[in-house]
RNA sequence: GGAGGGGUACUCAAGCGGUCAACGAGGGCAGACUGUAAAUCUGCUGGCUAUGCCUACGUAGGUUCGAAUCCUACCCCCUCCA
């Protein structure tokens, strides 16, 4: 087993609070394998970058040794976690929950050795618990102590409502590490409440707490808001190569940094290094090229990165078009077809009215020639390559 | 149970009898420029068999030449009091 100052360097890389500041070390110290414990909601089975922050973090545990357990709260999922503003959401059926579990874990797996890794579900020890057992689980936690959670504290004293059962949440958060007998949770800096809770309930049920390590929040591609699926700021784990480089040139310079910091596996001096460079005139788009390309080749392989990349080079320094698009055959009226129809057709507007606008802005391109009459009808027989702005081709023929 | 406030396009948010397919902001898309799908600037942002037509302002009716705007009922959300 790796020494124990390695280990806690490692581990404390890249993490916003370990909890109690001490508390890792003495538990590395006892030289058995840790039962490291991440929670995640079964309604999103999209990972997306956001969220490997957590799952690095969790495969650092599982290379020293640790065993990680990968917890799909779909009891949980149930009350819908009222951390931040989320409402609540509809229960989800037994099936969807397997067909969540089996998506996470084809996805996890790119990251986390399987065969290192327990996947469980808190609906194993929460779905056998009667009223009376709730009732009693809840008497371990006092109203105080709950409206100390910030957001609840904020709502509640700005005369906002806090349902009850949005007090379950972090309380069964809590008995699934003492179900688990966790030495360790993991979560975003968000889910610091709840893991704290788990402290106490484990200390109740006398067992040690165990100790909280927070991983913050990945900003979305906008910069400002936290990544999500909802929010559609997101880079998928699964997305295709090209997409996800594409994703990351898109990210402002700034957050590009930002990125580095918490998703590349560079080491700080590194990147400050690469900082340098910019600032001394290099361009900053070939610093983002760096980034894109590591984290493709994380979720692909390093040929697919650097086609990518090429493929990103040729396309949008070159203006070149894609290797490949979409080949499509519509059928005409009376031998022709209006180019509204068509672009609408070949999907690649998703209306006539917005096909008209593209043509007035001047978007619409066929085999490269701007087009700029929106009476244009094109006669059966022909084969053109359409275009709707930059990224949107097809290759249409007409039958 | 009582009193009051509110439901408008992807989101927030104006409008309170015609000039409203609906101000403004955000988001998105497009164009220009560039150092890139960054930044910045500009435009667009309901649908269609397209210089016109149709559907839209919680739902269903009603008043009116004409309603997102007025009336009635219903549904939903929020606040305060009990």
């Amino acid at each position: 087993m790796t020494d124990i100052p390695t280990q806690l360097a490692e581990l404390a890389r890249g993490a916003d609070e370990i909890l109690p500041e001490n508390g890792l070390e003495e538990r590395l110290k006892t030289g058995r394998p840790l039962v490291v414990k991440a929670g995640f909601d079964p309604t999103a089975p999209d990972l997306h970058v956001g969220h490997t922050v957590l799952i690095n973090k969790m495969r650092q545990f599982q290379s020293f040794g640790h065993e990680v357990v990968f917890l799909i709260g779909d009891f949980t999922g149930m009350i819908g976690d009222p951390t931040g503003k989320n409402a609540t959401r509809p229960p989800l059926s037994p099936e969807e929950i397997r067909e969540n579990a089996k998506t996470y874990e084809a996805q996890i797996f790119k990251i986390l050795d399987p065969e290192r890794t327990r996947v469980e579900f808190n609906s194993t020890w929460m779905g056998e618990m009667d009223a009376a057992g709730l009732i009693k689980l809840a008497s371990h936690h006092t109203v105080a102590r709950m409206l100390e959670r910030d957001d609840f504290n904020k709502r509640y004293t700005g005369g906002q409502p806090i349902s009850i059962h949005e007090f379950l949440y972090p309380i069964v958060q809590g008995y699934d590490s003492v179900a688990l007998k966790a030495d360790v949770e993991l979560g975003g800096t968000d889910q610091k409440f709840n893991l704290l809770v788990g402290r106490q309930l484990q200390q109740d049920f006398g067992q040690k707490p165990q100790v909280v390590l927070t991983t913050p929040l990945l900003e979305g591609l906008d910069g400002v808001q936290k990544m999500s699926k909802s929010l559609g700021n997101y880079i998928g784990i699964t997305e295709a190569p090209g997409e996800m480089f594409g994703k990351l040139m898109s990210i402002s310079d700034d957050l590009m940094w930002r990125y580095f910091e918490v998703l590349s596996f560079r080491t700080l001096d590194d990147i400050a290094g690469l900082k340098k460079k910019v600032t001394g005139g290099m361009n900053p788009r070939d610093a983002k090229f760096e980034l894109a390309l590591e984290i493709v080749e994380r979720f692909h392989d390093g040929a697919q990165a650097e086609a990518a990349k090429a493929e990103f080079v040729a396309r949008f320094q070159q203006g070149a078009m894609p290797d490949e698009m979409p080949e499509i055959t519509l059928a005409t009226e009376n031998g022709e077809l209006g180019i509204a129809h068509l672009l609408k057709g070949a999907g690649l507007v998703d209306s006539t009215s917005e096909a008209f606008r593209m043509i007035k802005q001047g978007a619409v391109r066929i085999d490269g020639e701007r087009i700029e009459d929106r009476g244009l009808t094109l006669e059966a027989g022909t084969t053109g390559v359409y275009q709707v702005g930059r990224r949107r081709f097809a290759r249409v023929s007409l039958t």
